[in-house]
DNA sequence: TTTTGATCATCC
DNA sequence: GGATGATCAAAA
C-alpha cells in the first residue's frame, strides 16, 4: 500500500507513531487533515486504525479527544464531543506484532461501526463519572485507573507540559493536559461481537 | 503480560 | 501550543 502511494516505509514506528493511521487516511481519501472534523466529513465517518496482536486482540487503547475542562463541565453525554467522535467509526484492524516488519503487516477487514445501545450506556456511565471529577476541579486526581471502558490519560508534549486548569479551590493552577481514551478492553469487545459472535455467551 | 503515564511527527 | 495520527516503555 505504501509503495502504491509512493510513501516511504519507516524501519519502525518509534519516531513515526501515527504513520499507519496516516497511510490509511491517504489510501482511503480522508479529507479532514488536522482539523477537528470527521475524517470523511461528507459521510460523518471517523477513521481509526487499530493495532492487533498475534492473539487477535487490540494492542493499544484508542485516543478520542483532548480534554478542555471548562468546556467539558457543561457537556452532557448525548451531545458530548466524545460521543460525537464515536457516532460512526470505521475501525481498520492492522497486524501489529513487533516481529512483523512494518511493510509486511496486513490490513484486516474493516468494520463500519456505531455504538449499540448497551455500548452507549456503558460509555455514558464512565463519561459522567469522569466528567464530574474533572468539572469539580479534580483533574489531577483523575488517573487512568478510573472508568471501565473510557479513561482519562495524559496527552501532551511530555511530562513537563502544563495548562492552566480549574482546581478544587475554585481557583486555577497548572495541570498536565489530558485526553479521553477508549480502553483496549472496549475495542476488543467491539471486534469480538462483530467478528466472533459465536464465541460470546 | 497488561496497563498507565510519557512521548513522537506533522500541520496550522 | 494544540489539533491530528497514535505507540513506546516503565511500572504494576
Amino acid at each position: 500500500m505504501a509503495h502504491a502511494l509512493h510513501v516511504q516505509v519507516p524501519i519502525d514506528l518509534s519516531r513515526h507513531k501515527g504513520w499507519v493511521g496516516g497511510l490509511l487516511e491517504r489510501a482511503l481519501g480522508a479529507t479532514a487533515g488536522s482539523r477537528s472534523a470527521p475524517d470523511f466529513e461528507a459521510l460523518g465517518v471517523e477513521l481509526k486504525t487499530i493495532p492487533i496482536s498475534r492473539t487477535g486482540r487490540p494492542r493499544e487503547s484508542t485516543f478520542l479527544t483532548s480534554i478542555a475542562p471548562r468546556t467539558l463541565a457543561d457537556e452532557r453525554w448525548p451531545t458530548s464531543t466524545v460521543r460525537s467522535k464515536l457516532a460512526r467509526v470505521l475501525w481498520v484492524p492492522i497486524e501489529a506484532s513487533p516481529d512483523i516488519p512494518l511493510g509486511r503487516r496486513r490490513v484486516g477487514s474493516p468494520l463500519l461501526w456505531s455504538p449499540s445501545a448497551e455500548e452507549d450506556r456503558a460509555l455514558s456511565d464512565d463519561f459522567e463519572l469522569l466528567r464530574r471529577s474533572v468539572s469539580e476541579g479534580w483533574l489531577d486526581g483523575v488517573t487512568a485507573h478510573a472508568g471501565q471502558f473510557l479513561q482519562v490519560r495524559p496527552k501532551g508534549k511530555n511530562a513537563a507540559a502544563r495548562r492552566w486548569t480549574p482546581d478544587p479551590d475554585g481557583d486555577e493552577s497548572p495541570a498536565r493536559p489530558r485526553g479521553f481514551y477508549l480502553r483496549a478492553r472496549f475495542t476488543a469487545g467491539v471486534l469480538a461481537r462483530h467478528y466472533h459472535p459465536a464465541s460470546l455467551s
